[in-house]
DNA sequence: GCCGTTTTCGGCCCGACTGTTTTCAGTCG
């Protein structure tokens, strides 16, 4: 995958584009580069398929700097322009308050081209004496460099929802506070998220303010104005805060929801209405004619409501246009978890403590689905030990109420495609789901070809976390998907929405395609551990993101309903 | 450089906050 250089070429060439003032072009760049970074389909083969200018933001030009970079590995302009200004602008950049202008600045002045340098001059009081510097500056740089260096990045939505849901407990508290919302990603339930947006209804904004600067988690506090504040907390990320009024509520949640393609594409039907669309309103010359709701917003813009984690500019406006927004799944439209693991194999409660967990998460059934065979890092069961589990099951369903508990296991799909349970233990089973856990480097069309063979076992209902990728530590192997949902198909196989933070695989974009091609998918926490079935819900809203509906996802069916879809 | 239900030219999202200024440029989201 070539996308991420590419899209960090496209983002450098904007910055240097900006920095030679040329109009206009460093927008177009950085357009371009935020397409290609969210792309999931590798560039080499959108190139190859002749879609470059589907890209959004990819027109003639740079289509051809993509053909020439995926040829030579790099782009002739942004050679040139290198020369020009021979800078690191990512690693400088990604300090709060430093942007193109400043760059060039201090590399014209003092020669700086790199973080070891910016932070010799900035300790030696170098930075002070430029014009449009000053001490502050100076100063904020230094502690910028500071926070660099324990920066983590993006992060999980599921290992920081827990801490957004206390943030708003804590301001709930407020008394100034008349109203609380998360808007930002956090809301739009993306898979990773940069910062937390937080948005408080208030006549009385700087109490608001007060309250919120002073949660005792924060590190450091970025700025802190009349309406608006933002600041560092100990986990590593920045909160932002807005304070607005009860008649820009709407507005404000539409705006700092995001992402900011689809905010772009809402503004410029304002403007073709001769309107205008801020954080405050809809605005008729200096009339609000909407804001109070989002609702109210996308009405008077002729559009459906369209939930947040649709906004992502993937053509959830153009069917709201023509009222053709599909009916995604509901948070509560999950009957039972299909993936988890108890002390037989890896987990760490037994097969009756998890089945009581899901009970009272709401759930009426729930797979054992435990590690086999060769996996022996994750104590795998043999054929034995599996017949054992099942007694065991038996025994447990009859004397526990309000949840059945269903026989699986999760096999392992060897190199060659085969399982590693024989199929008479398999077929006695109520569930069996497959997944790849070894061999990850094959070639796509091998891995392609073994997953295919596992498909085809009439014993295997679902492939489980079918890319393999874990997030910020290992990329999805290679695979050929458009087959693998052909053969989903035609196999009755089913491809499992794996919801454990980490993986959230198959993810939004191609649960999508698979929806679009009308494959059937299943949703899992693959929990180890009580604690982690409340994970459905990070499941239901990837399905969500994937445009999925109830009718899409097997386990929103009853257990008997269930049953029917599953093989035989 | 991209884009188009104003489509091959002429537009291009918009406002808050900070720091350095003395009315504003730069940065951010």
């Amino acid at each position: 995958m070539k996308n991420f250089q590419l899209a960090k070429i496209f983002y450098e060439m904007a910055d240097l584009l900006e920095m030679k003032e040329v109009p206009f072009k460093p927008q177009a760049y950085e357009k371009a580069a935020r397409s290609i970074e969210s792309l999931s389909e590798d560039i080499e083969e959108a190139a190859r398929k002749g879609n470059l200018e589907k890209i959004p933001g990819v027109g003639k030009n740079i289509a051809q700097k993509i053909r020439e970079f995926i040829k030579t590995n790099k782009i002739k302009d942004h050679e040139n322009l290198k020369k020009e200004c021979p800078i690191d602008i990512e690693e400088m950049t990604a300090i709060e308050g430093l942007g193109p202008k400043k760059l060039l600045a201090l590399y014209k002045n003092l020669g700086i081209k790199n973080l070891i340098q910016l932070e010799k001059a900035a300790k030696g009081g170098k930075l002070r004496n430029l014009e449009g510097f000053g001490l502050k500056t100076e100063f904020n740089i230094l502690k910028g460099i500071e926070f660099i260096k324990k920066s983590k990045g993006r992060f999980l939505l599921g290992f920081i929802l827990p801490t957004v849901r206390e943030i708003e407990k804590y301001l709930k508290k407020s008394k100034s506070a008349e109203k609380i919302s998360i808007a930002g990603s956090v809301r739009r339930k993306k898979e990773t998220i940069g910062d937390v947006d937080i948005l408080i209804v208030s006549s009385r904004p700087k109490d608001v303010i007060k309250q919120f600067i002073s949660m005792p988690e924060i590190v450091k506090i970025w700025a802190k104005g009349a309406t608006k504040s933002s600041v560092r907390l100990k986990e590593g990320f920045d909160v932002d805060l807005r304070v607005i009024k009860e008649e820009s509520f709407g507005a404000a949640l539409q705006y700092f929801t995001g992402n900011k393609d689809h905010n772009i594409k809402l503004r410029k039907i304002a403007i073709e209405k001769g309107w205008k669309l801020n954080e405050y309103g809809l605005f008729q010359n200096k009339r609000r004619i909407a804001g109070r709701s989002e609702e109210s917003i996308y009405k008077k813009l002729g559009l459906q409501w369209i939930p947040p984690e649709l906004r992502e500019n993937r053509g959830e406006i153009e069917a709201a246009f023509n009222d053709q927004l599909p009916k995604i799944i509901d948070y509560t439209d999950i009957k039972g978890d299909l993936h988890c693991h108890t002390d037989w194999s890896d987990g760490t409660k037994t097969i009756e403590e998890m089945a009581k967990a899901a009970h009272n998460l709401g759930h009426s059934y729930l797979a054992i689905t435990d590690h086999t065979g060769t996996l022996k890092i994750a104590h795998g069961l043999n054929e034995k030990k599996l017949l054992k589990q099942m007694n065991e099951i038996d025994k447990i369903n009859k004397r526990i109420q309000g949840i059945r508990i269903l026989k699986g296991a999760e096999v392992n799909i060897k190199a060659d495609g085969t399982l590693d349970i024989k199929d008479q233990v398999l077929a006695k089973l109520d569930i069996v789901v497959a997944g790849v856990h070894s061999h990850f480097n094959m070639t796509k069309k091998e891995m392609t070809r073994r997953i295919i063979r596992a498909m085809e076992n009439k014993n295997v209902d679902i492939i489980v976390h079918p890319t393999g990728r874990i997030l910020k530590k290992r990329k999805p192997y290679q695979i050929d998907l458009e087959k693998i949902f052909k053969t989903a198909k035609r196999t009755e196989t089913f491809l499992e929405i794996n919801a454990y933070p980490e993986r959230l695989d198959l993810n939004d974009e191609a649960i999508k395609k698979a929806v679009e091609k009308e494959v059937k998918l299943s949703i899992g926490t693959d929990s180890h551990s009580v604690e982690h079935l409340k994970y459905i819900e990070l499941g239901i809203a990837t399905a969500r993101r994937g445009w999925a509906e109830e009718k899409d996802i097997i386990n929103t069916k009853s257990v008997l309903q269930l049953f029917k879809l599953l093989k035989k």
